[in-house]
DNA sequence: TATTAATTTAGACAGAGTCCAATTCCTATC
DNA sequence: GATAGGAATTGGACTCTGTCTAAATTAATA
């Protein structure tokens, strides 16, 4: 996967795998995320499909998106109040936000081992879990 | 610090202990985070203080609860793409998270293991980390 | 081709949070 | 007590992310 090439072609493949039936707008939201494999908001997402000329509107963007988050195609990661970004790579990972750039990059979870935590309360599942390593430069303004 | 009984005498306290001028507005604003123990958003916080009659503005809540955060008597929970929470409790612990109630508890760290993260990128510190467990009812609308 | 269902769209809207200029409140000094 | 100056508060306008809606477009199916 890691050094999986993603096509439109392949990924119309990919959408279909997952029950998203693969319009031109979706292939596009789809190749700007799998292509780069990087973290983008919305509107960074927007910015990106529309580069050449406008074709796809804010409102798909966000249907799109959230389309993708519960076919499980994609993941949000939340981590700055004003914007939640959208993960193209959904094998279990965590993240290191870097709060001064904005900077998110991924931390693999097979390296990673958590013990300890409490049991769930009864009825409950996990949906879930993030770790959020925040970091910033050691200099400056560090109060 | 479980049991501590916080009175708008020793929270004028607490606060010029962090450098913070305990101003009327600010006193019941710690009040509603710290007599609860509770994570409430800004709001909330808003609806709280101003519950007999009207006392302290929008941009005051905000203004103060940003001061508490950088004046660290308090953190800050980003778990929720639409709103931050705010936690009285500053002592080391990480969150579980329930995704349908909008619930949010402590995990206390002292139980917690965590190992193998990576190193931080030269240059870098930790400026804080969190874990959230995402949690939700088991049965429902599973995807 | 006609009908229906699915998708996209523009633009209005909602809610959290910020900004700013004006006012009020404190505190210190006379 | 009066007054000047700095700190804090305020209303309200504003920004920004994200949602909603009703209409228009596209696709799919008969």
């Amino acid at each position: 996967m890691q050094f999986m090439h993603y096509t439109r072609d392949n990924l119309a493949e990919i959408l279909r795998a997952h029950g998203v039936n693969p319009t031109h707008q979706r292939i596009e939201i789809a190749f700007a995320l799998f292509s780069r494999q990087e973290h983008l908001s919305a509107d960074q997402v927007m910015a990106i499909v529309n580069e050449r000329h406008s074709e796809t509107s804010k409102a798909t963007v966000y249907n799109t998106l959230n389309l993708f988050l519960e076919k499980r195609l994609i993941r949000e990661v939340i981590v700055d109040p004003s914007k939640v970004f959208y993960d193209p790579n959904t094998r279990p990972h965590y993240h290191m936000y870097n709060v001064e750039s904005g900077k998110l990059t991924d931390i693999d979870a097979g390296e990673v081992k958590i013990s300890g935590l409490p049991e769930l309360p009864e009825g409950m599942v996990t949906e879930g879990m993030e770790v959020i390593v925040r970091i910033r430069p050691a200099r400056a303004d560090a109060l």
